[in-house]
DNA sequence: TATTGTTATACTCTATAACTATA
DNA sequence: TATAGTTATAGAGTATAACAATA
């Protein structure tokens, strides 16, 4: 537990990291912006999945994730499949085109963090990085879940809270 | 300098973080939103200036600046008083309701962070707000400047970047 | 001629609510 | 009746550009 003067402080790092996403945001292609880079990354990561699935990992209402997603399959990066099992569903997976895309997203950041994280050791970067992913598991994200390549080691240390998300609006 | 992969992860992180946001901008008043808090809490922090510092210190253009500041002198938080000095600039300063407002803010970012963070040393908090810190400072931000009160003890090993800020449209 | 600040316009992201189709 | 997904609408944040007033 810590004083509220470090709350304080750490709102402020909160509020200042805007200009962090911005930048990133700029250096992506027009006709791909922030929305739908999440889209790709994070069907590239855990691979296909239904929408419903989509919204949790994105931590946003599925209404804003079906307008992403129309406008990822409308670049054929990603192709909507019905679902067998259930007809309400269709299953997103990525086409060669969006995996080219997901490519050239991961090129793109690699080389302007590579740019301004210059000086950061390989460690400090690892530290930003457990402390963030800690800071999004105390805040009732889903993304701690064991990804399709498990490339991360989640030691159960972190609870997955994936009931806590609605996913959906109350109407 | 760290790896690829750690730079593809650090940025999904970066991109998760938006749930972290979305989630302390719904515990905020409902006619004081993010872009309003942020002008209260940076001309508490920093005392009187002018638009373009504010600019400056928000990160954004200008034109952004002056929409959150005339929603925030709309509700009397702030005043604008001409600039005795160079009358094409307006001196933006803090009125008592902007303070009892900032108070607030300061309230109940403070009570969520304590909640959602209670597990957290001391120290882990620290080492955050030190990291990102360090983040924002190496994507050229300026808040890295002494402020008013002096609370956060900048030894000289961060460069301002101060001349690398445009505050301004190309036009 | 350059700078400070404002306003108009457009785009992105998000949530709420109403709706269709299926379970 | 409940759930999966879509669409319409509204609000916030931001950038670009054109503009007025002053330096």
């Amino acid at each position: 537990m810590a004083e509220r003067t470090q709350y304080e402080e750490l709102m402020r790092q909160f509020s200042a990291f805007g200009a962090v996403r911005r930048e990133l945001g700029r250096i992506m292609p027009s006709d791909c912006p922030g929305g739908s880079a999440a889209v790709l990354t994070l069907l590239d990561r855990y691979g296909d999945m239904r929408m419903s699935r989509l919204a949790e990992l994105l931590s946003v209402d599925m209404s804003v994730t079906s307008r992403h997603v129309a406008h990822v399959v409308d670049r054929g990066w990603i192709e909507r499949s019905p679902d067998p099992a259930d007809k309400r569903s269709r299953i997103l997976r990525l086409t060669p085109g969006g995996r080219a895309q997901v490519a050239e997203l991961s090129r793109r950041t690699a080389q302007l963090l590579a740019d301004r994280l210059s000086d950061w050791s390989d460690e400090e970067v690892g530290q930003l990085i457990r402390l963030m992913a800690r800071l999004r598991a105390d805040f009732g994200d889903c993304r701690t879940a064991a990804p399709r390549h498990a490339e991360t080691p989640h030691t159960s240390h972190s609870p997955h809270h994936e009931l806590e998300h609605t996913t959906r609006t109350p109407a």
